[in-house]
DNA sequence: CTAAACTGTCATTTC
DNA sequence: TTGAAATGACAGTTT
């Protein structure tokens, strides 16, 4: 249903097109809107990292969530990172394991950065400077086909508020290089002006979506909103224990959003002296536009443009659907009012050639892996005899074909493609991107070879996108843990149920362990424990997505992260109940005393209320174990212990708490996994009763059809017959009579009768 | 600000 | 009989 949605928007928008082609200017930024989000995000999908996102401005929050996922916020910290990283900015020192993966990926990256496709800043800036005595009067009326380019913004990009901009930009970023704890100078030689842009825009990006970097940051989210707390009502504090210099530190020291690197901040955060520093994040689009993409308007609807890649990508997951359902699927998806309808198989033509569009004008070409759409191309017209057909030959071709003109033409003609005119062949309509996208297509798309030689599949990494809900394609390692591919279960029928199943089994053992260890401090096994857990009890954890909501779902890639390294890698706190207390202060003399003490303090805040209860009734072990160890263990190691009754009392609560909390998350998942199979089942029912439907109306006219043959035959042969004086029997008086045995008689109408009641008689007496 | 979704907890039932 | 698991219901929190 969706395709059908999702390309006739797509045809919509294409007529729209077709009709202001040369008006242009609206049309145009449109088209280059689209033809670059399209061009993004196929190439996204494919796994070449273009970066027009950033050209985009902030009315499309939701591209970047559509390509890459809900884990689209870590893959932005890491583009950071990367950016940081190549332009020699300081990256955090203590995330050596994202500083090896950058490391790793520096060339790659650098030579991709040499292809880049970097229409939007420099060039056309430039250009946008040369048009603007003559073309600055206004956007909106555009006479020819040049001056349409000029955007609504010109002006300002050109005027006075351009040095301003500027400056600020430079302001901006030199208080984000201080932000970051920066090594280099604000402007070093390696840097250009367009990487300065670059860098601005993609935080200014960032701040569009609602957050600066810290909001990639969870420990840093975490901490703001503690801070806002605390700041709300100090007197909150529910467990309050030895340790309280973290908080005062916290309320000075704010974690930078990449680097995890602390650095002063004055109330409130950073972020409003940079949205102050970047005035243009308030204003409308005008400005902004120039800084992002003069090509660029607020013309385009974010949600139509989210609508239609979101509609890519259900398309994507189609490609994992397994393709011999179509056919019924069509089937399923007709009107099923009446089965005898001879259009009954016919109904869906439309939507299926446009389907068919659709998937050259977004997909062609985009992997080798597309033997799918192929097929699913192919099989299509046999079910489907419509006069369509023709269009067939040359969207197959065109799926084998790599990225060209035509793939381009089609890939930025879709609504052409799409519309009406579907036999009209892309190559000859008008390609004012070509020449410039095709090169960066090819490219980007040549580089994509690296990148699959690194290991690195797109496709894959695109299904396991859709999979796991997360690891866009530049995830640090897309393998995941043991304990998310052991519990993604069978039982998981879709996507959905999958993904709960898999990132809440992978991050079970990274929160839980994070949480109690880190926070608490003790508890030197937790990992086992964690595995356990992962294991045996389903492993759905909730605190998974408190703790890290934005992408991980493997625990691995937390080490990545500078503040979770650290934690992630402490195993020197040991369990010892004498070292409790010295565990729960912050270690008074380290080197790096502050971001324990931060982190300590994060962690606090991660805990829930029996961890927070826990701790003040000093028990001297994890929760994890109080609730995770089988009973005999549990019991012994309360009889390790001398505790108070009131410690029993919360260790059983503790317990049973804890028990009951994983039964409801079971619980909760059997519900849903339940729900879903009911889905599936429903829908596999309702296949196969369009299916038998289809098949019954098959027999049925296949039986039409032959008793209208043995009726023409028997006239025939009826009509041939002679009596002994030449003439032609009375059909009203004889008739003729098929024998068992094959022969044929001719008898009396009467006797006929009479033996046709009798063999109408005799089923229904067996019925009886 | 509200509705919906999510999550934790309790009480009770089931195994 | 007891403990653990399952589940409905409710409340608090987040989105």
């Amino acid at each position: 249903m969706w395709t059908v949605e999702a390309v006739s928007h797509v045809g919509l928008e294409g007529l729209d097109w077709v009709s202001c082609t040369f008006r242009a200017m609206l049309s145009l930024k449109k088209y280059l809107t689209e033809g670059l989000l399209q061009f993004t995000i196929l190439l996204s999908l494919i796994g070449v990292r273009v970066d027009v996102d950033t050209y985009l401005t902030s009315q499309l929050p939701p591209l970047r969530e559509i390509i890459l996922g809900p884990s689209s916020a870590y893959t932005q910290t890491q583009f950071h990172n990367l950016r940081n990283t190549l332009d020699g900015y300081g990256i955090h020192p203590k995330s050596i394991d994202l500083d090896n993966y950058f490391t790793a990926r520096r060339l790659l990256n650098q030579v991709r950065a040499l292809d880049r496709f970097q229409v939007p800043t420099t060039e056309v800036n430039a250009w946008l400077v040369h048009r603007d005595p003559e073309g600055s009067v206004s956007g909106s009326q555009p006479s020819s086909g040049l001056a349409l380019e000029s955007s609504s913004g010109l002006q300002d990009v050109t005027g006075p508020d351009n040095g301003v901009r500027e400056s600020e930009t430079e302001q901006g970023f030199s208080e984000d290089l201080e932000d970051l704890g920066a090594v280099a100078p604000p402007v070093s030689g390696d840097l250009t002006k367009e990487d300065i842009d670059l860098i601005d825009i993609l935080w200014r990006q960032d701040i569009d979506l609602g957050a600066g970097r810290e909001i990639f940051d969870y420990s840093h989210r975490q901490k703001e909103q503690d801070v806002d707390k605390e700041l709300r009502d100090g007197a909150e504090q529910e467990d309050t224990w030895p340790g309280e210099g973290a908080e005062a530190l916290a309320r000075n020291l704010l974690v930078d959003g990449e680097t995890g690197e602390s650095f002063p901040a004055q109330f409130p955060a950073d972020i409003s002296s940079i949205t102050e520093a970047v005035p243009s994040e308030s204003e409308p689009p005008g400005l902004q536009n120039n800084l992002l993409s003069p090509l660029l308007t607020g013309t385009e609807s974010p949600f139509d443009l989210e609508q239609q890649w979101q509609d890519l990508m259900s398309i994507m997951e189609m490609q994992a659907m397994e393709v011999n359902t179509s056919t019924s699927e069509i089937l399923y998806n007709a009107p099923p009012g009446d089965p005898l309808n001879t259009n009954y198989s016919l109904a869906p033509n439309t939507p299926i050639n446009q389907n068919v569009s659709l998937h050259q004008a977004s997909l062609g070409g985009c992997s080798q892996d597309f033997s799918l759409f192929s097929l699913e191309v192919e099989s299509l017209p046999v079910a489907s005899s419509s006069t369509l057909l023709p269009l067939v030959p040359s969207n197959s071709t065109s799926l084998n074909s790599t990225f060209g003109s035509t793939n381009l033409a089609g890939l930025f003609f879709p609504p052409q493609l799409n519309g009406t005119a579907n036999d009209t062949a892309s190559p000859e309509l008008p390609d004012p991107l070509g020449g410039l996208l095709d090169e960066a297509m090819l490219d980007e798309i040549s580089l994509m070879d690296l990148a699959i030689e690194e290991g690195f599949n797109p496709v894959q990494a695109s299904q396991l996108e859709e999979e796991f809900d997360s690891d866009s394609g530049l995830s640090l390692d897309s393998s995941h843990s043991p304990s998310s591919l052991s519990s993604s279960e069978g039982s998981s029928s879709s996507s959905s149920s999958s993904s709960s199943s898999a990132s809440s089994s992978a991050s079970s053992s990274a929160s839980s362990s994070f949480s109690e260890e880190g926070a608490v401090g003790y508890s030197s096994d937790s990992e086992t424990l964690d595995l356990e857990e992962a294991e045996g009890a389903v492993g759905y954890q909730p605190e998974y997505s408190k703790f890290c909501r934005m992408s991980y779902q493997d625990p691995s890639q937390l080490s990545c992260l500078p503040y979770l390294e650290h934690v992630g890698h402490n195993h020197t706190y040991n369990m010892a109940p004498s070292a409790l207390d010295s565990a729960d202060l912050p270690p008074p003399s380290t080197l790096k005393k502050g971001s324990k003490e931060k982190q300590a303090d994060f962690l606090d805040k991660q805990m829930s209320r029996d961890e927070h209860r826990a701790r003040a009734m000093k028990i001297p072990f994890t929760n994890d174990k109080i609730i995770n160890l089988p009973v005999e263990e549990f019991n012994e190691l309360l009889s390790k212990y001398q505790l108070s009754e009131a410690q029993l009392s919360l260790i059983r609560d503790i317990r049973r708490r804890g028990k009951n909390k994983m039964a409801a998350q079971n619980c909760r998942k059997r519900k849903l996994d339940t729900i879903l199979n009911l889905e599936r089942d429903v829908e596999d029912l309702q296949r196969d009763k369009a299916r038998l439907l289809r098949e019954k109306v098959e027999f049925l006219r296949s039986l039409r059809q032959m008793k209208q043959k043995v009726q023409s035959l028997y006239q025939e042969v009826f009509g041939r017959l002679r009596d002994e004086n030449g003439r032609p029997y009375s059909p009203s008086q004889y008739a003729l009579q098929y024998a068992g045995d094959g022969s044929v008689l001719l008898i009396p109408r009467a006797l006929a009768d009479q033996q046709a009641r009798r063999q109408e008689r005799k089923p229904k007496d067996r019925r009886k």
